[in-house]
RNA sequence: GCCUCCGUAGCUCAAAGGAUAGAGCACUGGUCUUCGGAACCAGGGAUACGGGUUCGAUUCCUGUCGGAGGCACCA
């Protein structure tokens, strides 16, 4: 009985009233819709009646009187409705709470896991392409804002039913791999990662670095950087061995951050093989004159009819571009999945780049580019700027998660400094985890985000280790419950209904309705904030009542149940964000 | 110059076109012989500015001011 279900039948019981007046609902402006009243005392669903009283030419709180009292909802088929009541305009409705009570706490009890779920995307598929990393350098915060967004919002999609497909483009191609295979060519002297004892991806990166250090003293470098990729491009040996060798360091050293953070991928791609696809592609778009040689024959397309500037396909010594491999695997997607929806987790400062490109495929008679959306997220700001690997301001994704780390063990052997190491090392790193992840994703995904280290990472106020410690405090009251089995048919829940109950049950009602709104906005935020006013919510309730030492037993079994319902919300909302719980802290 | 996004409390963030704009941090004061204080309660403090649409605007439109990103043969 969830908050979706009672507003639909309320909904219902309104327009059938209506109907019976003979109200002409075309006139109505918008459509009618429910809301929560701000406060427990007005009602727990409420609709302003400005809109009908227009259309009836009555004053709205006539209306709302007229309404409240035709209104017979005994008739409707759950007998959880009350009373309809108005307060001046707003016509609100009171729904029974004993009733209520019980039949969310069963619901969530029964669903457990799968509570919140639902079919509204039918399975049809959706892919959610994200991280997208570059193999010639570590992921930093950035790549970690879009791991993290691109997991939940697959998570959230496969919530609602749809078959989410997670894809991962790593980008292992093009000039900027081309100049860390030349930096190590020029200077690695045949080290290693193992030999320095460096992850792989970091070790790679040295030599980007050094790269961009070097061509200033020396710009012939660029030059012999697009040397090496044309002749990548064109096979030479020596060149693919140094490449396969460059890239199976980096992605080493991806898997283990991916694993580390527990993101993965239903399929991947990689750019070297679909470069290939959107050359094929772009010449035969030539051939149809889709787009042009130039007199330098780089091929190039004008969109200026399309308030976009022209834009080259494949350079004059035909070598390809971003775009090139972009338009082949958009391609190579469509063939391999037939997707309803294809998703681009991809920061705020492409978006020129997806106008572009989705602009292409449409000319290039590509099916379904109106199913094609960019997931455009704001770039990360630190105090000394944006982040850029090139200029030094960047904060290396493994070094923030093994800082929050060490935060977090301290924080745990303070408290209890008996815990084994290997436990206090599980624990720290699902409370970093929770703590990063929750912090990313609480902005919502087109706002910028201002990163300070020492505030923006803590384990109090509103944040994942907060929602963590709620479930975790609600395991320790579960766990010293009395022996004797609690059943169903004991459970009295018309004992339950102090307003901090109250509060609790019409948000675990709310949670399905979150998930759904979080999923179709593709905005975790909406999931973020409703868990830490659970989880607040709960934290209220726990310090005013009891539950062990409740008045009386059958108190102390409803309020148990009411408890347990609680943390499995608190477990799903935190599962689809990608993070984990804990049963101590 | 053109395009896009963003301006909410001292700071970092929320908010179906609706009733009294919510949190966290910081600050001040309180709760607790604790079902786990990574907690709870109380207090002060905010919609950049001007028009417009609407019964009603933080929300939609428009202008000004301020910030960010983009307008690559880099990805």
């Amino acid at each position: 009985m969830t908050t979706e279900i009672l507003q639909k039948h309320l909904l219902e019981a309104l327009k059938k009233a209506l109907t019976s007046l003979s109200f002409d609902f075309s006139l109505l402006k918008e459509d009618l819709k429910l809301e929560i009243p701000p406060n427990q005392e007005m009602g727990d669903f409420s609709i302003s009646c400005f809109g009908i009283a227009k259309v009836l030419k009555k004053a709205p709180t006539i209306v709302a009187q007229e309404l409240a009292s035709q209104l017979n909802l005994n008739k409707t088929k759950f007998s959880v409705f009350e009373q309809a009541k108005n307060i001046g305009p707003y016509l609100n409705f009171f729904i029974n709470k004993k009733i209520w009570f019980k039949a969310i706490c069963e619901e969530i009890l029964s669903k457990g896991n799968n509570f919140g779920f639902s079919n509204f995307g039918k399975n049809k598929k959706i892919l959610v392409e994200f991280s997208a990393p570059n193999t010639n350098k570590p992921q930093h915060l950035g790549h970690l804002r879009n791991n993290f967004l691109g997991q939940a919002t697959a998570n959230l999609l496969a919530a609602i039913g749809y078959k989410s497909i997670k894809i991962n483009l790593i980008n292992d191609r093009g000039i900027h791999i081309c100049k860390s295979m030349l930096a190590y060519k020029l200077w690695g002297e045949g080290k290693t990662p193992e030999s320095e004892k460096i992850k792989g991806d970091h070790f790679v990166g040295k030599y980007y670095v050094l790269f961009n250090t070097k061509v200033k003293e020396n710009p012939e470098l660029l030059n012999e950087a697009q040397k090496i990729l044309e002749q990548w491009e064109k096979g030479d040996s020596e060149i693919i061995a140094l490449w396969q060798q460059m890239n199976k360091w980096a992605l080493d050293g991806f898997y283990k951050t991916y694993e580390k953070i527990g993101i993965n991928f239903d399929k991947w791609y990689f750019e070297s093989d679909t470069y290939k696809l959107g050359k094929k592609i772009i010449l035969k778009a030539l051939r149809k004159k889709i787009c042009y040689r130039r007199e330098d024959k780089a091929i190039e397309i004008d969109l200026s009819k399309y308030n976009l500037d022209k834009k080259v396909l494949i350079r004059a010594d035909g070598t390809s571009v971003y775009v090139t491999q972009d338009v082949g695997l958009a391609f190579l997607k469509n063939r391999d999945f037939k997707p309803h929806k294809s998703i681009y987790v991809v920061a705020s400062e492409q978006k020129y780049h997806f106008q572009v490109l989705f602009k292409i495929l449409e000319l290039f008679g590509f099916k379904g580019v109106e199913n094609c959306y960019h997931l455009s997220y704001g770039l990360i700001f630190v105090p000394e700027g944006r982040l850029k690997s090139r200029e030094g301001t960047v904060v290396d994704a493994d070094d923030i998660i093994s800082e929050i780390e060490q935060l977090a063990k301290s924080e745990i052997m303070s408290s209890d400094p008996n815990i084994s190491p290997i436990e206090v090392s599980r624990r720290a790193e699902t409370i970093a985890l929770a703590a990063l992840k929750f912090f990313l994703l609480k902005f919502t995904p087109e706002q910028e985000v201002h990163f300070q280290p020492k505030e923006s990472i803590a384990f109090e106020g509103a944040t994942g280790p907060y929602v963590q410690y709620t479930y975790t405090r609600i395991q320790s009251i579960l766990e010293k419950k009395p022996a004797e089995e609690i059943t169903d048919k004991l459970i009295d829940y018309k004992i339950l209904g102090n307003p901090e109950e109250v509060a609790i049950l019409k948000l675990l009602a709310a949670f399905p309705g979150v998930i759904k709104e979080s999923a179709v906005s593709y905005n975790p935020t909406c999931l973020a904030t409703y868990l830490l006013k659970l989880s607040q919510t709960f934290n209220e309730f726990y310090h005013k009542h009891k539950v062990l030492k409740a008045e009386n037993q059958r108190l102390i079994k409803a309020r148990l149940v009411l408890i347990q319902a609680v943390a499995q919300v608190l477990k799903n909302g935190l599962n689809l964000m990608g993070i984990n719980v804990l049963e101590r802290m």
